[in-house]
DNA sequence: TTCTTATCTGAGTATATGCTCAAATATACA
DNA sequence: TGTATATTTGAGCATATACTCAGATAAGAA
């Protein structure tokens, strides 16, 4: 068999057909984007030990920083990157921040993967 | 008021009984390593993609290499994560492997998701 | 067997990121 | 004002990782 000409990329083509409804069925380029982005705001062990937390109770930084055994900056830094993706909202009482989930999306989330987990 | 003592870490502490609650009902520390290896499978573009075509369809690794314009190399690395993380399976016909989703639970967390991103 | 194709694998490299440290803000209170 | 506390911020470092490249397997055909 002649090796198939490709206008898609450089790579073999096997499934001209399969490939070209894949592309057209893509996610958008900024879904895309937007996605790896949260996924990765999960993908980080202090940062669901927060969120954990949080699903529960709002809490200060420094109370997380306590149960984490890590520094306030640390936790600081987490929750920025938690906070400009929406995943939570604080409210201030005098210099104290109180941390809280903004929806329960990630509490679906991590409940559909620990369910995943057990099979 | 006098700075409290800390028998849970170095850090400040203001609410005690928040922080051992939460200790109390926090993850185990390997669901939580589970986790978070989970969702990094999730966190990235080319690993998305893959997912969400395979959603659709079984596809080869040559195809996924031509749908992605990736070599197929690069493909073949990302799958294997995949696969380990038992979130594809494949079946051979002869030399060409055929990738599919192994269950359900892949498109939840991205439909999830994309409802979260678009509030 | 030998050749070809589809896929896999290990090593190397460039980039991304989680934490620490030092310093800056922000709010309350004397 | 000035001081104390809670939190934030930026820079730096050490580790993780996505891709490339070269070469190794695996299955079918000649």
């Amino acid at each position: 068999m002649p090796k198939q000409t490709n206008d898609l990329c450089d790579c073999r083509l096997i499934h001209r057909q399969a490939v070209e409804e894949a592309r057209a069925s893509a996610l958008a380029p900024n879904e895309t984007a937007s996605l790896a982005q949260t996924f990765k705001a999960l993908a980080d062990e202090t940062r669901l030990k927060i969120l954990w937390a949080l699903e529960k109770r709002e809490m200060c930084v420094c109370d997380l920083a306590a149960m984490l055994s890590l520094t306030e900056s640390a936790v600081s830094h987490q929750l920025r990157l938690l906070r400009n993706l929406q995943l939570v909202a604080n409210r201030r009482n005098g210099v104290v921040l109180y941390y809280r989930l903004t929806d329960n999306h990630v509490s679906q989330l991590i409940n559909i993967t620990l369910e995943h987990l057990r099979d």
